[in-house]
DNA sequence: CCACTATGTGCGATTATCGCACGATTCGCA
DNA sequence: TGCGAATCGTGCGATAATCGCACATAGTGG
């Protein structure tokens, strides 16, 4: 049928693991069908094997994840050398700011976070760890990797927008989403409040790059963190110093 | 061949994906082929697919593993709702202790860390976070996890355990190895000094389980801050309130 | 009691996969 | 410059693995 350098049952089976990108801690058999697409029988045998290769496992009721993934991200970050030079660096911005600051990268049309720091002060937490993606257009983080990324994501991101807005402040047309990205790639970072979460606000740099794919830095705070003046140059700075600091990512090998 | 409900051609493609789980940024074909024993056209069509599913890149000279496998196991911590509840109490804990302090589980026969948090204090890191992935035999947080595995996998750690000591401390007798487990199961904590790092101790506690996969919660720190007396039974009281806050993982769903 | 949904699995046809083989290319080294 | 080793790309025929329909069972709720 396709191409003869393609393994379609890998795809297919790759998309079963997909399906539990959503965070959903259980997953029955028919559902992973339905959001598939593929064959019941398929997605069963499909499933057998990512349970007996350790990917998956049987709860009651529902497979989910197994910490196989966890090893095989940390494979990832080991390899970009995030335990041992990103993370304190991060965690010395995060101080210094009293902010949350990230290291993010994208995933798709997502941002995903890849390290992250939060100040010792930090009592409350939006709930967002490595591995967690933010949408591309309505964060700081997100802008400025479209910022980085090359026209056609900016295209597909904008064609793939969710019509329900995060919140009341939410941008829904295309032309300012773009104009922001355009500022965002200009000005040489980005900055967003209250599209993504009420109350929210994040400013993002750009960090070099791993090959195609770009990296920035990123930090969030209540809105009102950003209300005194000189308040915005101050992190700008502080993120730039950091991005410095960390260098061209996993470049030093 | 072999079983009708396995399909082999994913399980190759996931055999592919786990030559990366050493943390080896960068990987050529013909290294992947020695790795997995596969056939070398067959790698190469298993890579293409995985590269066109978003798993792999292609940097200069190689391939490497792609975000998409945070983006994963992002999913797995969500599941598990690492980021809202598990993180807060882990980093309580961490500044009350001064302690670097992970909550663990098991991936075949490795801790690996799910989540970790450290003291501001913390200047430097032994370079360990989320993925990461720690011998059972020789450190607190793996004996704690073997002290509540099956028989079976005790037996599957020491047939696999590695020759050479990590550090002059290294015990690599199986019958002391074996009683630490014991031990560790009798008293209801593990503890564990220079035998992975020399200069480190850590302590380890166990926090209920999600099926059949038991979960740990561990702190780190250098030896002489066991020294005083009275400081281990501190910590352990620490971790183990830390434990019951976190409660039974994923169970609330 | 029936409709609906989930689950397990046999089996024949299809076709995707395998892995050898041949050829091109690059690179290091003499 | 020229040679050898290693890497790489990829046809192609045979094989066997995969597909997906189909039948059968069980649990649930109206």
């Amino acid at each position: 049928m396709s191409d003869r350098d393609f393994a379609l049952t890998l795809a297919k089976g790759l998309e079963v693991l997909a399906c539990f990108e959503t965070g959903t801690p259980q997953l029955t058999l028919p559902e992973i069908t339905r959001r598939s697409g593929l064959d019941r029988a398929v997605v069963r045998r499909l499933c057998l094997t990512l349970v007996r290769c350790g990917y998956l496992e049987e709860g009651e009721g529902g497979l989910r994840l197994a910490p196989r993934v966890l090893t095989l991200a940390g494979g990832f970050l080991r390899g970009l050398q995030v335990g041992r030079v990103v993370q304190p660096v991060l965690r010395h911005a995060a101080e210094e700011l009293d902010m949350e600051v990230a290291l993010a990268t994208r995933d798709r049309l997502h941002a995903v976070y890849v390290d992250r720091a939060a100040p010792a002060s930090a009592r409350v937490t939006l709930g967002f760890g490595i591995g967690s993606a933010l949408p591309l257009l309505h964060t700081a983080v997100g802008r400025m990797l479209l910022a980085r990324s090359s026209a056609e994501v900016l295209d597909q991101a904008l064609a793939a927008r969710s019509p329900q807005p995060y919140t009341e402040a939410t941008e829904l047309d295309a032309a300012p989403l773009r104009a922001a990205v355009e500022t965002a790639r200009e000005q040489g970072y980005a900055f967003a409040r209250d599209e993504f979460e009420l109350g929210a606000a994040g400013v993002a740099v750009p960090l070099g790059g791993l090959g195609q794919v770009p990296f920035v830095l990123a930090t969030t705070a209540s809105v009102n963190a950003f209300d005194e003046s000189g308040r915005l140059e101050r992190v700008l700075d502080v993120l730039r110093r950091c991005a410095l600091a960390i260098g061209r990512i996993g470049a030093p090998r």
